[in-house]
RNA sequence: GUGGCCGUAGCUCAGUUGGUUAGAGCGCCAGGUUGUGGCCCUGGAGGUCGGGGGUUCAAGUCCCCUCGGUCACCCCA
């Protein structure tokens, strides 16, 4: 059976291409732009780190670090793991340079965890994030979540809900902790199979377990948002005013308890309600003082959070918004015999690309039919034809094919070219078609379509993608 | 890890109560006279019907096993 095997992605995994990859790459320089502008440099990390970064971060309870991770051994004998997540990585990257602090980073990248694939949840999913350090300040929490939300609000989304909770400090949340275990114990009976045995090892999971059953004892459990020591109510109290001040609409989550142990304090998810599927999470994370300190480095506030880009991507399906504009070259040789042609169209493609504009061809060796045919399905706004005769003379015969695409290029054609070398242009209508010299041509188009893209992605730093002829988003 | 649904060309699917060389649309390739697209016409390539076993004169169609996909529980992004 294995013999004649054809392979396809690991289950849980896929492959991204054409429109779908585009559509990531819109959202993924996006996020570097709504955050390079807030002063988050972006962090990049190793895919896999030791395991014990998970592990001691995460939490030994957790189902994410208990049956989730892709753990194994390197040939070093190390125990290694794929990450799970990005702020175990984050933390520790803090602790081996020590940068000045606050530290703010960003982040975009894959994540990988074991588990059952399902609509809007894969084993390598791709996640856009961010993590300050070293502040313990409110306001700080408040920054957060606001580029958090307004980031997925510039995606187009709309219909979304901002879940807010305080999970309480190591002061105030040891007592809590108790009020809540004598509550469940005296409960105990009503819980669910599982949760009945596992009360005192995780007691804050009962407020969120979805079964009819907790859910009913759940409902009369006391709550940490009402057994918050001083400190922790007046931060929490400086968050909520902070975010109603910024217009941020929020619910207050008192039962919402994140499944990584080291939250404390300010914690939020935000979830989309356009989505159908069960996994509805667009994002969230929260305040994780102790985080640091918990693998091996000074006592170090921090906050983050962490967007799924394939749940983004799903809720903007669902309200029909990020629409990316069509990706089309602008010019397409047509090269109409081989020998001498064949050259002077190789010449001019490389001129093109040269100097940065989009252009395709399809092969000097088909037939002209079967080029034109090409030339038509791409979009492409010009056909520029390159035969004997205009290798013989330098030139080119250039041909209108899609009016509209070629519509910012028309007015400098206008003058240019009528000047130069027509008087039949007086209209353009697709299917015009005049001949010319190569290097006029070239120039005149490298420079009407923003000749140096790529220049500018490079030095532009703050955008990080340029504007291209057709990946932008679309906020409406 | 547990359960429901599904597996026929690259894609979306037809395939009658089991019966001759397995079909359509889209896509792809090539033509429809000499150097010109989108429409139309013609032709072509492409499937061991997920795999294995069984029942039968005969199985894409029935039975069993297995693999894969998908959705849900759980958890989260």
């Amino acid at each position: 059976m294995d013999q004649a095997k054809s392979y396809r992605a690991p289950s849980g995994t896929r492959d991204l291409f054409a429109e779908e990859s585009r559509k990531f790459e819109a959202i993924t320089s996006a996020f570097s732009r709504h955050m390079s502008f807030a002063g988050y440099g972006l962090l990049e990390t190793p895919l896999f780190e030791e395991a014990a970064v998970f592990k001691r971060s995460i939490g030994q309870g957790t189902d994410v670090v208990n049956k989730e991770m892709y753990e194994f051994e390197d040939k070093g004998g190390r125990l290694m793991s794929l990450r799970p997540e990005m702020t175990a990585s984050c933390a520790r990257a803090f602790v081996q340079h020590s940068p000045p602090t606050p530290w703010r980073v960003r982040y975009a990248g894959p994540m990988f965890r074991y588990e059952r694939p399902q609509a809007g949840r894969y084993r390598q999913f791709y996640q856009l994030g961010a993590e300050v350090f070293g502040t313990a300040d409110p306001e700080v929490d408040t920054e957060v979540i606001w580029l958090a939300y307004k980031f997925i609000e510039s995606l187009g989304i709309r219909s979304m809900t901002l879940k807010l909770n305080s999970l309480g400090d190591a002061n105030c949340r040891p007592q809590y902790r108790e009020k809540l275990v004598s509550y469940l114990s005296s409960h105990r009976d009503g819980l669910c199979d599982e949760h009945r045995d596992r009360l005192s090892e995780n007691p804050m999971r009962v407020l969120d377990c979805k079964r009819p059953e907790c859910v009913e004892v759940a409902g009369g459990a006391p709550v940490q948002i009402d057994h918050l020591c001083d400190d922790c109510a007046a931060a929490f109290r400086s968050v909520t005013e902070g975010l109603s001040r910024a217009g941020v609409a929020f619910e207050l989550a008192p039962r919402l308890v994140r499944g990584l142990d080291y939250y404390m304090r300010t914690t939020f998810e935000i979830s989309g309600d356009s989505l159908a599927s069960a996994q509805n999470a667009l994002g969230g994370g929260g305040r994780y003082d102790g985080l640091v300190e918990s693998i091996g480095g000074p006592q170090t506030p921090g906050i983050g959070f962490s967007l799924g880009i394939e749940r983004l991507l799903l809720a903007c399906d669902a309200e029909g918004v990020l629409s990316l504009g069509e990706w089309s070259p602008l010019v397409f040789v047509v090269c109409l015999s081989q020998g001498e042609a064949a050259i002077h169209a190789g010449r001019l493609i490389y001129s093109l690309w040269g100097g940065g504009v989009n252009a395709q061809a399809a092969g000097s060796s088909r037939s002209t039919k079967a080029q034109m045919r090409a030339a038509g399905k791409s979009g492409a706004a010009l056909v520029a034809i390159v035969g004997d005769e205009e290798a013989a003379n330098d030139s080119v015969s250039v041909r209108i094919m899609n009016r509209d695409s070629a519509s910012g290029l028309l007015e400098r054609m206008a003058t240019d070219w009528k000047a130069a070398d027509s008087d039949q242009w007086s209209e353009f209508s697709e299917g015009s078609q005049v001949t010319l010299g190569i290097d006029r041509f070239v120039s005149i188009v490298a420079g009407s379509s923003g000749s140096t893209e790529v220049a500018s992605a490079i030095s532009g730093d703050s955008a990080g993608v340029p504007a291209s002829q057709g990946i932008e988003v679309h906020n409406p």
